[in-house]
DNA sequence: TAGATTGTTAATCGATTAACAATC
DNA sequence: TAGATTGTTAATCGATTAACAATC
């Protein structure tokens, strides 16, 4: 594990997280070979300086002439981001959410894998998703496991988002996905939240459509 | 309708809302009265500075001495992002999320108002959500109110993306706030697409909780 | 008037873009 | 070697922070 800085720009990690994504998506379709700047960038529209800038953070190891060879920059990302190939995540929210949820984003497809599940209904304990049971918020600190994630996706209802932060938090939890969209929550000592916010993006959409009138 | 350039920074707009979240959740609780920069900073953890530039973007009407008033605050971020009491938005997804999203992201607390459900899935269509009936992606077409929706969430799996946001580009949508994480998309002319791309979120997550290891 | 807070101009910071030398 | 593409340094751009004069 080499020396990672985080001085490396939050836009580029979350870049980085995106080749990840295509990259992975690519190789589980077959793809093998080599990849270069331009082609990612054409492919994400970003630009093709801005994804060799990004690689070089991390000693991308692209060859000047050839591109990338792309079953080791996934590998080198995987590594960076810190991942593995099914990454374990914790999930919360009522069984309908999680269950939903699994179709919008599958996380198979993405080397993503929820392997506990925690629900704000206690009707929903007991139920399974792919096998794994799920137990009730307040149960999160119960488990051993629960030290075997760091990260967690939260799509509870808005008046469970505080006391399921916290749970998590003393549970070892370092990161937390939040969609439930609550304007100011206290986070836990430590801890990284990424809030969505979808009320927010929706009304900077509909000034942004709404305006274009003149001209 | 003054004429608002778009020359405002995405940024700020982002936080206009966030604003707009929030003093609506006050005066919906009824709270009345004056807002200083200063109170609605450290509400959101945003600095003082910042929201009074952000408020003299729309000029919010601020008081100097005695900060703004709230309910005419609101009022100028209302109209500024092209909202009204109850927005109105389309939604897209199965049954089973938009029952559960309703649950995490609830309306009404927003000054949103879905008026409009259309599931992928045949077996969904008939079904209601507060009395407003779901119907097919394919016809979002077909619905003469289509047009009166400027902004629309998707939240349907990956392979309905793309033609959910084609269809909606030809009802006149002109934003739409996608869930559903894929990585790339053939956006229709005009239309806005704001990506929220869970799996990067949470590899960006992964990497900034895992490295912290040293000093 | 005195106290408080706004709105704006200037300074700083960080990220993106452009240019180019290094190298396969 | 010639062609292509990388990695890096410098220039540009935009957004945030700081400072302060204007004003209720």
């Amino acid at each position: 594990m080499s020396s990672e800085k985080t001085s490396v720009p939050e836009a580029s990690v979350y870049r980085l997280s995106l080749y990840h994504c295509y990259l992975g998506d690519l190789i589980r379709k077959g793809v093998i070979g080599r990849i270069t700047s331009r082609q990612l960038a054409e492919e994400l529209d970003i630009r093709e300086e801005t994804v060799r800038r990004d690689m070089s953070f991390m000693g991308g190891g692209g060859r000047p002439g050839a591109g990338y060879e792309m079953s080791s920059l996934f590998a080198a990302l995987t590594e960076f981001l810190g991942l593995s190939d099914d990454y374990p995540v914790a999930e919360v929210g009522t069984a309908q959410m999680l269950a939903a949820l699994k179709v919008v984003f599958p996380p198979y497809s993405y080397g993503v894998k929820p392997i506990a599940y925690y629900s704000e209904l206690p009707e929903d304990v007991g139920k399974s998703i792919d096998n794994v049971r799920i137990r009730h918020i307040t149960e999160i600190l119960s488990r051993e496991e629960s030290l075997s994630v760091d990260v967690a996706l939260v799509a509870c209802s808005p008046g469970w988002a505080q006391v399921t932060v916290d749970l998590l938090g003393q549970a070892g939890v370092r990161g937390v996905l939040l969609l439930t969209p609550v304007t100011k929550l206290n986070s836990p000592e430590g801890m990284e939240i990424t809030y969505m916010r979808m009320p927010c993006d929706i009304k900077a959409l509909a000034h942004r459509c709404g305006v274009v009138v003149g001209a």
